[in-house]
DNA sequence: CGTGGCATGTAAACGGTTACATGATTTA
DNA sequence: TAAATCATGTAACCGTTTACATGCCACG
């Protein structure tokens, strides 16, 4: 296991909710890192497997209370010991990918109102996922429960958070500029349509 | 070609700064979208291979004035008219993957002081895209020129701001937090030492 | 002349998504 | 019983990085 950080969120999701099948690993992943991480069921299975292989993890029966035929896996303290070792390496700065950005970027080259529409795209998005994030802290100071681990939850929401919320104040002003910048390109493109009346047929 | 966003950001790049060779356009790749978007060499050289395959760049000779050897691409009409297309399109979401978030959800679970030290490293990190960011600004600043794709360019470097601002006020906070908390943890597992008079043999 | 950096490339390995296949359980 | 959803998995494909190979040019 060299770079695989499929297999470090796995042992990190085991270490605070033990006894989870890749189902459930998939979605509580998707639950709550869906900011900032993402996994697929074809890194999650395999995943699964070898870590059991290395003693990582280890498959046990579902509780008797649940139903459902599946295959559980829980922590083992080699496992533990490993996510560990690498909770304590530097952090890698994945490589950047923003392809609003980029369109955002060359805007110019586009269509007149193409940016536009992207921005107004990004502050729907970032909307969204604003509700999610304030959600999920709504829900915690709820629990206001005494777990150790919350502060480091609620640390990690908070830049989700801040950085969702910086990003819809831009889009704020970025909306006023374009509009005006791109009303104007229209008028030079196509001349102002006086009241349309008739409407398409 | 269909999800190959590499091609689209050699078009872009070249829609914009004409004649680039695959060393240059990796280059200019890194100055102009380093902080939203990356791409190799190995991505780059073949790409280029294909793209004029299809003739949507054209290969030229280096301008006389060039004394180095080396391969220049320029765009052509149906290049342009393909660029077009792909920016109309909706962009797409790129996978979150933020390591540093992950590792500080997981805070709990590492070595005390580890988290402090993953924030501390980030911080350091951000203050350096910061300066750099600020350095395009000033830059684009005082060239002032009338070129049309500024602005676009402008409200781009200015999310890249907004975001790494974002962050690094979000990390002076938690800084303070953490510390805070870590030195609690530290002295319940390590009392405090007095005055260490003695020191490593 | 030799060394170091510029420049161009390629092959292999890897990480990751997607599409597909399958069966079991719940609900209508 | 039919349809929807839960649950598990696999194979193929694709995008991307990494490591390596190579030759040119400038400079000491």
């Amino acid at each position: 296991m060299k770079n695989n950080r499929t297999a470090y969120v796995i042992l990190g999701m085991l270490s605070i909710q033990p006894n989870l099948s890749g189902y459930e690993l998939h979605k509580a992943i998707e639950e709550n890192f869906g900011s900032f991480w993402g996994e697929s069921y074809g890194q999650i299975y395999p995943s699964l497997k070898s870590l059991a292989a290395e003693g990582l993890i280890k498959a046990c029966q579902p509780t008797p209370s649940s139903k459902k035929r599946r295959q559980e896996y829980s922590l083992t303290d080699a496992g533990r010991t490993c996510l560990r070792e690498w909770l304590a390496q530097p952090f890698q700065n994945d490589p950047p990918r923003n392809e609003f950005m980029l369109k955002l970027f060359f805007g110019h080259e586009a269509a007149p109102g193409v940016a536009l529409m992207h921005v107004r795209e990004v502050q729907r998005r970032n909307r969204q996922m604003l509700a999610t994030l304030e959600g999920i802290e709504t829900m915690a100071r709820e629990a206001q429960s005494e777990n150790p681990k919350k502060p480091y939850w609620m640390l990690t929401l908070g830049l989700g958070l801040a950085l969702t919320r910086a990003a819809l104040d831009w889009g704020e002003s970025a909306l006023e500029q374009l509009s005006a910048m791109e009303t104007e390109k229209v008028q030079k493109t196509q001349p102002s349509e006086g009241k349309p009346v008739a409407n398409q047929a």
